[in-house]
RNA sequence: GGGCCGCUAGCUCAGUUGGCAGAGCAUCUGACUUUUAAUCAGAGGGUCGGGGGUUCAAUCCCCCCGCGGCUCACCA
């Protein structure tokens, strides 16, 4: 006699005698109902039962004649009742899900209706879960500590993002979402936490699209005596673990591409980048000319500074043709204002950012750690800037002029790496809750 | 923000050169004691995303709006 109890996802009626699949999270299982087992009550009662509703029976265990285990039912309470009508999934002997609901609309705002009928979401989220456990798993059985750092605050910085604005009314202060964690990991280096990492949401102002979300969560982590050689190395381990947390791999299947991720990853430079498959030395332009360029191939208007347009260039030219694991070294320091220069070649800063099926998930470089030339860059980029005129993490620099040991820093997008990992066409199905405008 | 596409029953989708709105599943009634997309017979179910316009007549054509998708722009 067991007793269980789940939510009915189909019912064969067959006179006095019903078939009845209820499921909960640990799987499904088959239930043998015949008049002649129930009283009255429960019999009535099932007859008034709808798919959707939870229900709780106690049997016994027996193997139907055409070998389904199954539970003969003596006894049926209704714990919960579906006052909503609950849409019917059914997959036939061919394996052909029927009548999915499939409606983004519908999917994103219900999502526990999505969970409870689509297999590929339901499944897609606890790989999602388990690849977040695997990568900390890792990171913490090699020293790294993981901390928390200030989702809101007074100057933002550590990526070039707009921020949601708000308001402390306590300290009638304006504060900020966070749009990374770069500034605050940095001075835990400084303070003698030298592997250290956190995992959590940032925010950006920006346009929604098929691989961006308005906050999404990121992976950054710092350590000290590294530089960005040792990152990659980190990336790679850490796509490994999470590929295998996930149950796939070596190969996965992304955007109908094979894409192989055993490492090492291939190492793509950016200006010979550029160059080859731009077809022109752009890299040698005048910034007139590269805006030029750039408006005439409808990448934008009114571009003048450099750094963007080298961007925006290599993000045209060679990013989307980047499918198998690749990183993308020797970034311009215009690019790359927190980075570490080369000791041979100090327009050339050590970093990388990382590429899988065209998606950036990945940037990385061996952290400034000149006290001096950090504040230079910061003071000239705040001097240029509209938004924040002046404005300059001087707590972030204290920590460097206190002495900052060489360190390497990597961040990752983690919902893009659960994309590629879990098959998703869009950002949007690897958060359970996407931000969506309000119904009307 | 621009362009394109979509929005019809609880779900998935048809449909009409503009003429009473359709199917499958779900729901309700009935039959059926080993089924598994169960089957069979019957029934109910719609502001055709919202508003305006054209028309004798609009779910269909036109305009505005809403929501979603793709895409471009934005995006260290």
């Amino acid at each position: 006699m067991l007793n269980t109890s789940g939510r009915i996802a189909a019912m064969r009626k067959h006179g006095k005698t019903v078939f009845c699949d209820i499921s909960d999270s640990t799987g499904r299982i088959q239930l043998f109902i015949n008049k002649k087992n129930l009283d009255d009550t429960g019999w009535e009662l099932l007859g008034k039962l709808d798919l959707g509703d939870i229900i709780w029976v106690s049997g016994s265990l027996f193997v139907t004649r055409t070998g389904e285990l199954s539970v003969r039912v003596v006894s049926l309470v209704l714990l919960v009742k579906a006052v909503r009508p609950v849409p019917v999934v059914k997959t036939d002997a061919e394996g052909h899900v029927h009548d999915a609901v499939s409606d983004p609309d519908f999917i994103y705002r219900h999502r526990a209706l999505d969970l409870m009928l689509n297999e590929t979401s339901r499944n897609r989220f606890i790989a999602r879960s388990r690849i977040i456990t695997a990568v900390r798993s890792y990171l913490d059985s090699d020293g790294f500590l993981e901390v928390e750092t200030p989702v809101l605050q007074q100057i933002y910085g550590g990526a070039a993002a707009d921020p949601f604005v708000s308001h402390y009314n306590s300290m009638d202060d304006q504060c900020y979402l966070r749009i990374a964690t770069e500034l605050y990991l940095k001075r835990l280096v400084t303070g003698g936490i030298h592997r250290v990492y956190e995992i959590g949401k940032d925010f950006r102002n920006e346009g929604v699209d098929r691989t961006h979300s308005p906050e999404f969560t990121q992976l950054e982590l710092y350590e000290a005596w590294t530089d960005y050689e040792g990152m990659m190395s980190r990336f790679e381990s850490i796509v490994q673990a999470a590929a295998q947390a996930a149950g796939v791999g070596p190969v996965v299947h992304y955007a109908g591409h094979d894409i192989d991720l055993t490492p090492p990853f291939k190492r793509i430079s950016f200006v010979p980048a550029l160059h080859e498959k731009s077809g022109e030395k752009l890299f040698e332009w005048s910034t007139e000319r590269l805006s030029g360029l750039v408006s005439s191939l409808g990448l934008g208007d009114g571009i003048n500074e450099r750094p963007a347009l080298l961007d925006k260039l290599f993000d045209h030219y060679v990013t989307p043709g980047i499918i198998q694991p690749s990183f993308v070294i020797d970034y311009p320091v215009e690019l790359s204002p927190l980075a570490k220069q080369k000791a041979d070649d100090p327009g050339i800063t050590e970093r990388f950012e990382a590429f899988i099926a065209g998606l950036e998930l990945a940037n990385a470089f061996s952290e400034q750690n000149d006290p001096v030339y950090q504040r230079k860059v910061l003071e000239d980029q705040a001097a240029q800037s509209q938004h924040r005129k002046g404005v300059v993490d001087n707590e972030f620099l204290y920590a460097l002029e206190v002495g900052m040991p060489p360190a390497g820093g990597l961040g990752i997008g983690v919902d893009r790496l659960v994309m590629i990992l879990t098959g998703a066409a869009s950002i949007r199905d690897t958060i359970l809750f996407p931000y969506l405008r309000r119904e009307q």
